[in-house]
DNA sequence: CATTGTAACTTGCAAAAAGCAAGTTAAAGG
DNA sequence: CCTTTAACTTGCTTTTTGCAAGTTACAATG
């Protein structure tokens, strides 16, 4: 009845940047595997997203499918009425998201497979030479 | 002297998905932005990260600078010895994800110019039909 | 018609991350 | 010595995330 803090004050643009004020929508833990989930592995309902491989808190799913309803990155469907049951699809714009998963994608699988994460760094100067 | 929280447990992957691994490493707040400023704004020190637009607490800086040394997206030089400063450049991997940057501001400029970004939220069902 | 089941959330509270301001270090320059 | 500057570091507060349990609207079962 009462919508307390996550979804009233909906995030102001940190600068004029594009690439800020993308981030500033989708740019947090979350919404861009939920745009993942929808758009390349053809989930839409509540549920399926909860048999995702990394099991997102329930409440920050909630709140994310709002925010991204809101911001006219999903739309919101009910594909039964009796039992009132929903579903969420990619508008548009949404939609026009997904080559920059397709990006990430590619970055990660010619950057990253079998990365191995260091465990304790120190990070002082004097360049590897990595380029 | 001694590193706690922010530089010892660096993040392990929440699954097998490439996408998912990727924003294990970059999808917070900062990271992305820390990579434009580099890559597409000639910016390497830490002052000129602190004049960017965002105005990033130092802290925060500071950690996402070392982390991202560590995980070998950035490299750090001494551009100068006898007072040690520093400057920070992309290595391959680094670069490499300036598509992904490129990606995302076309998307903003496409979808986000003058979006207004509504104070406060319903969501309630029954499509728009926004697409 | 009470009981169980299920999708789609909501609530309360604890834990983690981000944000802010002030402090520290290593030197240069006066 | 005293001040200045880059590059951080520390302590503390605020915000966001995470977890577990609860709620709502019905359908189906017995």
């Amino acid at each position: 009845m009462s919508n307390k803090k996550l979804t009233d004050g909906l995030p102001s643009r940190r600068s004029a940047c594009p690439i800020a004020a993308a981030l500033d929508l989708v740019g947090d833990k979350w919404s861009l595997l939920l745009i993942r989930d929808i758009g390349l592995f053809e989930r839409h309902r509540n549920k399926d997203f909860q048999n995702a491989a990394e099991t997102m808190p329930s409440n920050i799913l909630a709140d994310r499918l709002k925010r991204m309803t809101a911001y006219g990155l999903l739309e919101k469907r009910r594909y039964e009425e009796r039992p009132p049951r929903y579903e969420y699809h990619l508008t548009r714009q949404g939609r026009e998201l997904l080559p920059v998963l397709r990006e990430l994608a590619s970055w990660s699988e010619r950057n990253l497979v079998g990365v191995k994460i260091p465990r304790r760094v120190k990070a002082r100067a004097g360049g590897t030479g990595s380029d």
